[in-house]
RNA sequence: GGUCCUUUGGCCGAGUGGCUAGGCAAAGCUCUGCAAAAGCUUCUACAGCGGUUCGAAUCCGCUAGGGACCUCCA
């Protein structure tokens, strides 16, 4: 079975074929690093690296480019006002560099956390200013822009006689022109839906560059397709961004493109849906993102206590990338819940050995079953939550493996290996879940297994006082002793 | 106003015509010195109304709720 995609541009799963054998060539838009990445952005990045990391799983060789933005990212995209890092540089008394390097830190930081691999290239939009300077350059020759006093326009009118400017979202030019709001009248534009491709500069700006049209800055739109086509070429398998980038920012890529290469820049148009909360997107205006830190403190008045990094990233996968997902205290704390079990299961399945004894048969194809189902739910738009209820279902399988209840013969050594393959590769390599950091101190490891000796001598003489004594102190301090079925104890952080 | 999406059990969420996930919570049982963990079992839903069909959560229509985009936002 081959990998089926969703996209957006034909709105129906397609089969994906590379358009280079072998190779996948991947852009994905990346953060404006003005200010903190909420969770909701983080989501999008999560998906996307679960993508990037099943693609190579399939043998794929993937350039993965995903940008930083930091620069000419307009509020309302007209020429009035300051970009965002100007103003937040007079804001804070620094240098925009320093906002740009303040943020960009902060999101490796948290991407870190998250277990995201990093991209193959991530190019920033200012190391990347001549390269939008002669991409309008080459707009503005094909006819496709005009000068408005050293701000350069994207004249969507014009293109729209040849090509269909809203073909992503699929809105006709009309409905967008009515859409429009009416910007005060005064505007330099010639049509309301016309963007700026390079804008000029007053004076005090505090990031401006040379251009042939004067001082100046790119405009926002300009710099993926100037930077997806320096790295991934006129033409690339799969574009990818949040759903809300669709209307304005990847239409206007695509018209960019085509206006200067005559070619649509990505074959395939991938969209992760918004996080929500309280059934409300999360976005930076409305105020109501998350920051990944007060989740990992716990420090937000609507949760209860902290969350792991690990406990957000299962609880994404739990759910389809194109669906919303909507952010709870209830909801995290089910996940945390779940990853815990099957993560404790996947331990426990690392240790079993198997011994050969009479094949069940029909645990025999269950098991292949859930664990061949793996590819097959993946392969069908990237569905991680059904891999993860396969998982689940062979969760009692191992538990009873451990527990004797089950014999490990009851299934071949090949599919116990299989098994035991697939749910690494799975749960580590593609949706790139580590263990979260336990007490892996050597010197505290030792003083509990001395705990637990002393505990286990204890139990041997009926002395209960004293083992549960261990026991419950444990407990207060957060560590869980459990006692195994075979006299074994083993413990765990709360 | 326009375009589009969505509504699944107490909660979160897969699922696009028959095989009706999964997690969390809850209840019972087993195991256990007790507990925890684990195992087994129970709870089995698809907003409402109508239509198509042998058969619909799944397709179509209407009604109602929610949401997104059209303006910076992943």
């Amino acid at each position: 079975m081959s990998l089926e995609i969703y996209n957006t541009l034909t709105r129906k799963k397609e089969i994906f074929k590379p358009l280079e054998e072998g190779y996948v060539g991947m852009y994905v838009c990346g953060p404006t690093v003005y200010s903190d990445v909420h969770l909701g952005n983080c989501r999008t990045f999560i998906s996307f690296d679960v993508i990037y990391r099943y693609l190579r799983h399939l043998g794929y060789k993937v350039r993965y480019v995903r940008n930083i933005t930091d620069a000419g990212h307009l509020e309302g995209d007209r020429d009035e006002g300051d970009d965002k890092f100007s103003k937040k540089a007079r804001l804070e008394q620094l240098e925009p560099m320093e906002i740009v390097q303040r943020y960009t830190l902060g999101f490796h930081d948290v991407m870190h956390l998250f277990n995201t691999l990093p991209p193959t290239i991530e190019p920033t939009a200012t190391g990347h200013i001549s390269e939008q300077i002669s991409m309008t350059q080459e707009i503005l020759a094909n006819g496709y822009a005009y000068e408005v006093d050293g701000t350069i326009y994207f004249d969507v009118e014009k293109y729209s006689k040849e090509k269909s400017y809203g073909i992503l979202t699929n809105r006709k030019l009309e409905d967008l022109l009515e859409g429009t709001r009416d910007l005060g009248g005064q505007d330099e534009k010639r049509g309301r839906l016309d963007f700026a491709l390079w804008i000029k500069a007053k004076p005090e700006h505090l990031m401006q560059w040379p251009s042939p049209w004067g001082m100046g800055f790119p405009g926002w739109h300009i710099e993926c397709s100037a930077m997806s086509n320096k790295y991934l070429g006129k033409r690339f398998d799969l574009h990818g961004g949040g759903m809300d980038l669709a209307a304005t920012h990847h239409t206007n890529e695509i018209a960019q493109n085509e206006a200067c290469f005559k070619e649509s820049p990505a074959q395939i148009w991938m969209h992760t849906n918004m996080l929500t909360v309280n059934g409300t997107r999360m976005s930076k205006s409305l105020g109501n993102g998350f920051l990944p830190h007060e989740l990992f403190t716990g420090s937000h008045p609507l949760l209860d206590k902290a969350y792991s990094p690990m406990t957000v990233r299962f609880f994404m996968l739990q759910t389809h990338y194109r669906s919303t997902l909507d952010f709870s205290n209830e909801a995290l704390q089910a996940s945390e819940k779940g990853l815990k079990r099957l993560w404790d299961a996947f331990e426990t399945l690392q240790k079993l050995t198997h011994t050969s004894s009479e094949v069940d048969a029909e645990l025999e194809e269950k098991v292949l079953k859930f664990v061949n189902g793996f590819d097959e739910s993946m392969n069908d738009d990237f569905n991680t939550a059904k891999v993860l209820a396969n998982m689940f279902e062979l969760v009692p399988i191992i538990n009873s493996f451990k527990d004797g209840l089950i014999q490990i013969g009851a299934i071949t050594a090949e599919t116990f290996k299989l098994f035991k393959n697939n749910m690494t590769v799975y749960l580590t390599d593609v949706f790139g879940l580590k263990a979260d950091a336990k007490v892996n101190n050597g010197k505290l490891s030792n003083v509990l297994d001395l705990l637990i000796e002393m505990r286990k001598e204890a139990k041997a003489k009926k002395d209960f006082a004293t083992s549960d004594k261990i026991r419950n102190q444990l407990k207060e301090i957060g560590i869980l002793l459990k006692d195994e079925k075979n006299g074994e104890m083993s413990w765990g952080v709360e």
